[in-house]
Parts: structure tokens; sequence; C-alpha cells
DNA sequence: CGCGTCGTTGACACGGCTCAAGCTTAGTGG
DNA sequence: CCACTAAGCTTGAGCCGTGTCAACGACGCG
């Protein structure tokens, strides 16, 4: 675990300041140098792994943006059994953005050491949708989107697809979402978290996961150590997982017409 | 299934028009008179099953009020596999409201005969959110959240529950939609689908979801015939189901000190 | 009357869960 | 520096929940 906590906040170090937020939020809306400067000016902290961001039901609940770790929206059903809702990595915003919608309610934790910001000012803003910020207005509404089409795809794992599936399905999914803001490689991605983490997530039992990624290895479709997993052939995963894992298939502005034109090009 | 068709129409008929609706809206915001009218002036129509009531990247969708008839958020997985991911019943709108969610952008099929109107009129006032209308708008948010909610309340039945435990809550939560809207009694109502359709919300092959069905009727928990289904035993499901199945659990607006105040003060 | 849809039931295979043990690694305190 | 411990991962054995295949009956419809 430590390995990634290293990485990042080394990343974190060298760059100055805000590289995966500000990189995040450009990829959803073009940001203007007022943007830039109002992101850079919320003041980052570190929090202990499962610390807890928002609770339940929070009166107002606080907003924070993830500059580095994981965290987890989360949700307890039955006895002490948590279910992993969906994941929050570096870059994603927490309770930020005009439209709530109800996952909102749910449960913050970090799954690592993490390191965030207090958001409110940027929440503000975007909830007066003030007209000079239209791009950053957008970039937040497109993610609060795209965290709804992870649950989506979450249920469609969870609903109609085998361990295995399921499995290559949020491996090309978190490769996608890490890689949009700069932090995987071409095929490979530090995740600092455990088996026992992805296994709530999948609804898998610990025990049944691990035995899983360990096929996919010998089969050679994946390699891991503790805290990095690289993605050895992406085309047996994106085979496997039947369904697309990029948040583009939903993607608001898009229509039907072009993505079939362009799909048809790169033909 | 021409059993419930029969009674959905005949109510429909006899208490003149939009009884279902309008209860609906009024249990969510307070309305006015023209916010009465509005509703009314709507023009229903009917469709046959298995119509398409939005499609998945649909450039402006419409938008609907359900009537009469059972519809369903569907996503297709995989080969030939559609997976539901969520109900939608009378009462309920489609694409109207201010919060537009990433489930609105997936396909709605009618799983039975259906009775719907056209809401543009509806929709735009709501989108507008005009000042003289501030109930309706309320109440078609809160519409919106309870339908995430819903779908939240899917995600914990697949990822975490067995196939007794998932229809238990599945069949409490239809139970408490339909009975919001007087269209079920104390512990029973019109379930105009088959078992197949369930099978598909739950994640279930047909052939175990009917096993289980039958388990549950052999032990006097549930009855049922073709098209309806009884709740004798409320006690036993909601022991089975092990999370709230209500969509008050999350509601926006509501404080956990009120909401405990009240379930004392009804104890 | 024949047909298709829906529900039911049985037999069987298999995926995934549970229990349990053992292994590595890192952290801790003597 | 070396036990000692705890956390995480792996592996095996066995069981049970579910999926699959297949056959059948009931019902509604043309």
């Amino acid at each position: 675990v430590p390995l990634q906590l290293a990485d990042s906040t080394m990343l974190f170090a060298r760059t100055g300041a805000w590289p995966v937020s500000l990189r995040r939020l450009a990829s959803l809306g073009s940001l203007t140098p007022v943007d830039h400067l109002l992101v850079k000016q919320l003041k980052p902290q570190t929090l202990p792994a499962n610390s807890e961001l928002t609770r339940p039901h929070d009166g107002d609940a606080p907003s924070w943006i993830l500059l580095s770790g994981w965290c987890a929206r989360v949700r307890s059903v039955g006895n002490s059994e948590r279910h992993i809702v969906h994941f929050i990595l570096p870059g994603d915003m927490i309770g930020v953005g005009p439209a709530r919608w109800a996952g909102d309610r749910l449960a913050v934790v970090a799954l690592t050491p993490v390191i965030t910001a207090e958001a409110r000012p940027l929440s503000a803003v975007v909830r007066l949708g003030a007209s000079e910020h239209t791009g950053l207005v957008e970039a937040c509404a497109r993610a609060a989107w795209r965290e709804q089409v992870y649950c989506l795809n979450a249920m469609a794992r969870l609903g109609h697809q085998s361990a295995y599936q399921r499995i290559a399905h949020l491996l090309l999914e978190l490769h996608a979402r890490l890689e949009s803001v700069g932090l995987a490689s071409r095929n490979g991605f530090q995740a600092p978290v455990t088996q026992a983490v992805l296994a709530q997530a999948l609804g898998l039992s610990l025990v049944h996961l691990s035995r899983t990624l360990r096929q996919m290895r010998r089969e050679g479709a994946i390699a891991f150590e503790p805290g990095r997993i690289e993605i050895l052939r992406p085309d047996a995963l994106i085979e496997a997982a039947q369904f697309p894992h990029g948040a583009d298939w939903l993607e608001g502005a898009t229509d039907v017409a072009a993505l079939s034109r362009l799909s048809a090009e790169i033909k």
C-alpha cells in the first residue's frame, strides 16, 4: 500500500499542485484561467485510511475534491456487510455539482490514506452556475454524470456477469478512469486497495476473487503485485467484459449517428 | 395479464382521469389547482406491450407520464440478455424533471400494454422552474430522486443477497410503491408481469426464481396467482430483506431526528 | 383443434461460498 | 537483531445455491 501513496505524493510534490484535479476537470469541460485559480486556491489536507468523508444522512454534506488515494461510496446491507457502490479516484469530486443525486446520501470512506481538499468554494460557484464559469459547471455536471454511469455499470456487472467477467470489466473501467487523469500507464495502474475491497465492490467472496485473479494471471491476461495491476491482454478482458467500460457510451452530448460513423472509420 | 389491465382501465374510467398521477405527485409535493389542470390536460394514449418509449441515445428524449401498466428501464448486456435496471409503475414519470441523470439515457420499454400521456408541457414547466409551480417542481425532483434510490436498492440486492432475500426485498419495494398511489391493498397488489421479467430484474434464472417463489408460498410468506401477489407475512419478508425497502431512508428534505421522532410516536 | 406462452418440476452440473490451514510480508517490541 | 504478531494472499476440500437442460401441464388464442 505505501508504494502507491509514495508514488502519488511524489507526483503531488513534483508538479507543484493539483495536476490530477485540473486534468480531470479540463477533460470534461474547457476551463478558464480563473477556474484554474479557483481550484488551486483550495487547501489540501491528508486524512488517514478509513476516515469517513461523508456520513449517510449528513445535513449539509461537505464538498471534497480528491487529490490522491482511493475512496468509495459504501452502503451497509444486513449485518456488518458493507457494499461498495463505486470507487472514487483521484481527481473525482464528492458532493460538488448542481445536480444532487441519491448516491450523494451514501457514506464516503477513504480506502487508503488520502489527500483531499475542502471544495466548498468550488461547490458554491458551481451551484450558482455563474455565467463566467460555464466550462467549470459543465465539467462538474459531467463528472456527476459519470459517477452515475459507473453505478449503472456496477449494476450490470452484479446482475448478469460471472466472477471472471465482473473482474475484467472493473479492471478495464478502473484503468480507463485512471488513464484519463494521467495515473495509468498504457496497460497498468496502481491499485492501492486490498483484494477484500475489490471483492466488496464486485459482490464476490474474497477467496473466490483471489482464485479468479490468479486464473487470469495464469492465462496471461493480467499481472499483479501488491498495489499494482497490469493488463497484459486488454483484448481478452474486453472480450470477457461484454459491454462498454468507458463512460462515453452514455455521454450527454454525443449522438448515435456520430458514434457509429466514428466506429466505422476506425475499422 | 388481462386481469390487471382491465382493473386499471376500469379505475381509469371510473374516477374520471389522472387519479394515479395526481396522487403520486401530491404525495411528493403540494400541488396547486393550476398544477392539477396542467396534468389533467395531458392527452392519454395506449401503447402495446414491448413498445419502446425511449431509445438508448435519443436526441431529445420524449417525456411521459405513466397512467397504467408497467414499464422498465432496460439495458442489454452481452448477447441478447437484457437487464432490467428498475421498474416504472403507474404514476411514475419518464424524462420529466430538471435534474437529468444517467439512467435517463437507458431505453424504457413497456412490459405490458400501457396507458401513457406525452408530458412535454409538464416537462417544460418543470424545467423552467416557474415560481408558481414550486410544489410541482419539487414533486418531480423527488420522483427522480426515488428512481435513483430504487437503482441503489437494486444494486444492494444484486450484490449481496440470496435469491430469497432479493425477492423479498423487491416485493416489499413494489408493494410500497404501488400502495403510495393507491394501487395496492393492505397486503397485495396486481403484478402484471411474467416471472421471466422479475428474474431479469433480480439477476436470477427464471427457473430458480420460480422455485424460490414457490418455496415462499409453501412457507406461507406469500401467495400468488397469475397477475397478482399477496404478502401474507410482511414480517417474514422484512426479516429476510435485511435493509429498508421504502424510499424514505434517503429522502432529501427529511432529517434523521424528525424521522426517529415520528417512528417513536407511531409505536 | 393445434399452437405458443407461462409456470412448474426434476436431474444434474458447476460456480461460488465457507471453513480452515499455511504462507509471506511488514510492523512491533523485547 | 530477533521473535512475535497481524494483515494480506493463496490453496485445498467440501457443500450448497443457482444455472442449465429438458419435459410436462395449464391456459388462452387463433
